[in-house]
DNA sequence: GGGGTTTTGTCACACAACTGTCATACGACC
DNA sequence: GGTCGTATGACAGTTGTGTGACAAAACCCC
């Protein structure tokens, strides 16, 4: 279950979002002040944070930096200021959203999914696996894995290897021939076959494959996969 | 240079926002329809993407689901409507933050660095594909692709191999029957075959095909291809 | 080992795009 | 002004590509 850490002094308006999360089927744990927080998050990571500004002791600014300073969790802020100049802080200090209270609890569970989106590929980035992005596309050819706008697609490994040997040439075009030879090992044989293929795989990553965006065919050429 | 796109019809809105941006350092385009913007986002990326909800035609929300089909491009809805069921839709459809109008520029702006932190997905390294040019004309053999002011020019086989050979002889004059030999294979034949061909060339990279400035003719000699 | 499912390669067809030829017009050069 | 070389538009035959259907092969799960 996806855990969220909420940092806030207010006993009430803290219980009151505690709950709304938990309505919400999220898992909510809540601190009345930064420190609290702070080890909290250190004992149990939480996926997200939500976190005031006004606190007793360490502020939300100090309390987000120092989350920051060994966590990449998403922080909202969630304060009652509404103030250019504390949006921007709280901004500059590492926190990903800022949204000014009252706020509605729909709003902020959407503002969190939007986040998920986006964290999910820091995560790669920290995997460390080598990952081959087109836009929306990401082919990782170590993961044996390739998403859609983060969505994995299911290919056929003859999908997956003819995927792949077109990532690694990125935005150079490939002619039917070398791709015979590189994903079939064929020295001779039917270039349709390639074709073929290629159609297959396009209605499996493109959103519109009679107008492929990323790979192209190049009459004449071959053909390519570009951003 | 870090480019936004701006999606807005009230067209004060979108020049002041335009101006505020490039004030902070943004390339700034605008676009005052869904179609316009996701024209030109499909033509030339922008890294960021701001966009209204109300727009004649396609509205916002169909906009953003059509951009995120294709592209993950972080985008913020920059709408006067301050309603959670406006804000969860535009979330859900893609967007990565939602502000209300008027939003301080600098509260944008860092809202937009915040994304920047989230949006860095891995870019494999991957070579340069190498490019001749000439003035505002490129050209690159192993992407199978020209450009003519940064738009992509649509080319036959033909006319690109012919192109190709003449970039990689820029500025020397190619004989008739040199390029016969090199585009066609042929060892005889008719030289008015690459006349033709230098013609509807021309009539695809000049700017004025009747008076050529880079794909000049050498009378008696041959063409060229020049800076 | 067997039955069902998925994947693969081949083929045929349809359609769009390209090519080479020709006739004619244009323009540079002497 | 005449001549030669070059540009251009039209056209019909050819080629290249996308796609759906199909059978063989591979795979998987009992």
């Amino acid at each position: 279950m996806t855990a969220v850490l909420v940092i806030e002094d207010d006993d009430r308006i803290r219980l009151a979002l505690l709950l709304a999360l938990e309505d919400e089927g999220y898992e909510a744990r809540g601190a009345a002040t930064a420190e609290e927080g702070l080890r909290s998050q250190r004992r149990e990571s939480a996926d997200y944070v939500l976190v005031d500004l006004m606190l007793p002791g360490i502020d939300g600014f100090e309390a987000i930096r120092q989350l920051r300073r060994d966590d990449d969790v998403p922080i909202v802020v969630v304060s009652a200021r509404d103030d250019t100049h504390d949006i921007v802080a709280a901004l500059e200090a590492g926190a990903d959203d800022y949204v000014v209270k009252p706020v509605a609890i729909k709003e902020l569970t959407a503002r969190l999914r939007a986040l998920r989106r986006r964290a999910r590929t820091v995560t790669a980035v920290e995997a460390e696996v080598p990952v081959f992005s087109f836009g929306e596309l990401e082919v990782s050819p170590e993961a044996g894995e390739v998403r859609r706008a983060g969505e994995p697609v299911a290919l056929t490994r003859t999908e997956f290897r003819l995927l792949c040997e077109l990532a690694e040439h990125a935005g150079r075009v490939l002619s039917r021939q070398q791709l015979l030879s590189r994903v079939w090992g064929y020295d001779t044989g039917d270039e349709r076959l390639v074709d073929v293929h290629v159609g297959r795989l396009r209605q499996k990553i493109e959103s519109d494959p009679a107008n492929p965006r990323h790979l192209v065919t190049l009459r004449g050429l071959g053909y390519k996969l570009q951003r």
